[in-house]
DNA sequence: TCGCCCCTTGTAATCGATTACATGTTCTCC
DNA sequence: GGAGAACATGTAATCGATTACAAGGGGCGA
């Protein structure tokens, strides 16, 4: 108490925050670790110096001995989509509440994917992982996983067939379903989808999901009604072109993601076509844009918030033995009617 | 090499693969390190020991030692604008070629700013901080500083007035002016301007050369046609609401964002004007929605990943010494010319 | 041949916290 | 009054790498 140091040479440490509380260092990392363990007394004088010196763990150190690292990574496919900045936001408040950091990575560019995930957690720089990419290889996900069995992972939005993980994710048939409802109410008997790139999850889940209602309902698509693409603005052009080239076209299309959806009407429209009079076009996720888009697009909300808040608990859950084993958390969805679709045309 | 165990029961460390080449465990670190400073057989022996073991560098260990973390902190106003999502790959790309990890906080809560800034950086969990938020107060700012004198700072895109660190912004006042230029080449003489939000530097740049240019030209503008808004979509509608509401109008907007034009675009449709015969809108930064925005957006193009790029070499220099001071680094940006734009109504 | 320097390598201290174990104190209950 | 539980605290080992310092050996000039 009697002494001051004025000058803070040198970051203050548990033994400085120990001796100005006149007690041990184990003291110490307890008060702040395990607060009950200690008396109330002992406990304020620790506070105290604490205050005092202004002391802050040294994370490096305290990651060594207690081999974590209080962070967590997130698997991003594509950071420029508004929709996974959504989650992330989501996912970042939940884990900083609970003193975990967010690690972010866009396995956008592929070459990175098995290797950067083993780089970050192998390393222990990272204490599990949320993967919201479902592009990534059965293989190369066990390969991870095999090389980590302790690390546990958790998908959020996208996941990885056949992977034994809990996994938070949208009602994808139940939306798609509502789509083609929709339209089929509207009078559409024809309908065409632009997909998410082939090799992803969601992209395959909602292609079945649209033809099999399509199927079930009795309407009509056809092979070459149903467009590759990637989930991206430019997939929607080039569908776009496609279609502009086409004898036949359906009256409604159900594209895969806003984004699709934004692009595709764009190039029909710049092909000459009226949205929705000529043709009626969907998207799935609501993400801003689309309410202000023109037309304004009918599209399937999904919550952003409650996926990042809900992948984060399951995580926190994971980490802490709370075994919320093989999990699949699906999240409800609705429909967002506006003006990008209409009555069928005569 | 007679040894081979095959239950790696625990994670390989230095002693491991030192046991294994027949070296200290100095000389593996050197290997892993400092090359050179091997005799080639040594190093052979060496790296052959760290593919067999499949032997991983444990950070924490390493950070402690040499204390550093080898990771950057991004501190984002905005997860959920595509802008920053952009710059963020950017960022991340050139950051982990040099074996960095990007760490993303969202400023965006504004309760976390310095308090969260402390948390990461006094802990010793981010080496340097890349600023992507012009709305932290100078007082904030300069407490954050003072608590971590030795934390390299760079400002990417927006920056903090008077606060001396490098930084990377796009030539705003160019754009602004080209834009000015632009509708005044179509005839308009009387322009508003919706601004971001007013504590941002950003935001306040672009307006004040909005009405410098304005003046200059000797075109109009008036107190009352230059809106308050934030960046966002629903910026842009507010602004709507209340151009709905004018006696009299100016007849070009220029928005301190692409989001803010899609929001007023939005509003002014549904309010009944016509983009662009009725009146001309332009954005900033070009984002990819830009081009299918209906109509196509006349908006600044700034190089997103040049910005993410150009931060993190800045950074990475700053942390390696190689002082690149207080210089600010002003990337040119084009004019994009698109549909939202046409001549002054008669 | 000696002495000096350079190159390569090893020994052991070190970074800063956590925690198993030991110690000491107080309290309870028979 | 004493055995033993329950609690509070301290001592010192430990996590896994890096690196200052020391030392061995070879080459070279005098």
């Amino acid at each position: 108490m009697a002494e001051k140091q004025k000058s803070p040479r040198t970051t203050p440490k548990v033994v400085d925050v120990a001796r100005i509380a006149g007690v041990s260092t184990a003291t110490v990392s307890r008060v702040l670790n395990d607060p009950e363990k200690v008396s109330q007394t002992t406990r304020d004088a620790v506070l105290a110096a604490v205050k005092e010196t202004g002391y802050r763990v040294n994370r490096a150190a305290r990651n060594l001995r207690t081999n974590s690292s209080r962070s967590i990574l997130a698997l991003v496919p594509n950071l420029s989509n508004p929709f996974f900045s959504n989650i992330l936001s989501g996912l970042e408040r939940e884990l900083n509440a609970e003193d975990y950091s967010l690690l972010v990575t866009d396995s956008g560019d592929a070459l990175l994917t098995s290797d950067q995930m083993d780089r970050l957690i192998s390393a222990g720089q990272a204490d599990g992982l949320i993967v919201l990419d479902g592009s990534i290889s059965r293989s190369d996900f066990a390969t991870v996983q095999a090389d980590n069995p302790s690390c546990p992972v958790v998908f959020a939005c996208e996941w990885v067939e056949d992977v034994k993980c809990p996994s938070v994710r949208a009602d994808n048939v139940g939306g798609v379903q509502k789509l083609v409802d929709h339209l089929w109410e509207n009078g559409h008997r024809r309908f065409g989808h632009v997909m998410g790139p082939a090799s992803n999850v969601l992209a395959q889940v909602r292609r079945d999901a649209f033809m099999s209602r399509v199927q079930e309902l009795g309407g009509e698509t056809r092979q070459n009604w149903i467009l590759a693409g990637d989930f991206s603005i430019a997939a929607g052009r080039a569908a776009a072109d496609q279609i502009g080239v086409m004898r036949d076209t359906p009256t409604a299309w159900i594209c895969a993601s806003d984004q699709i959806a934004f692009g595709l009407i764009s190039g029909l429209t710049r092909a000459g076509f009226n949205v929705p009079t000529d043709m009626s076009v969907t998207g799935f996720d609501n993400i801003e844009m689309a309410e202000v888009f023109n037309p304004p697009l009918t599209t399937i909300h999904q919550s952003r918030n409650q996926m990042g808040h809900s992948a984060a608990r399951t995580m926190l859950e994971l980490i802490r033995g709370q075994k919320s084993d093989a999990r699949v958390h699906i999240l409800p969805v609705h429909l967002v009617d506006r003006d990008s679709t209409g009555p069928v045309p005569c």
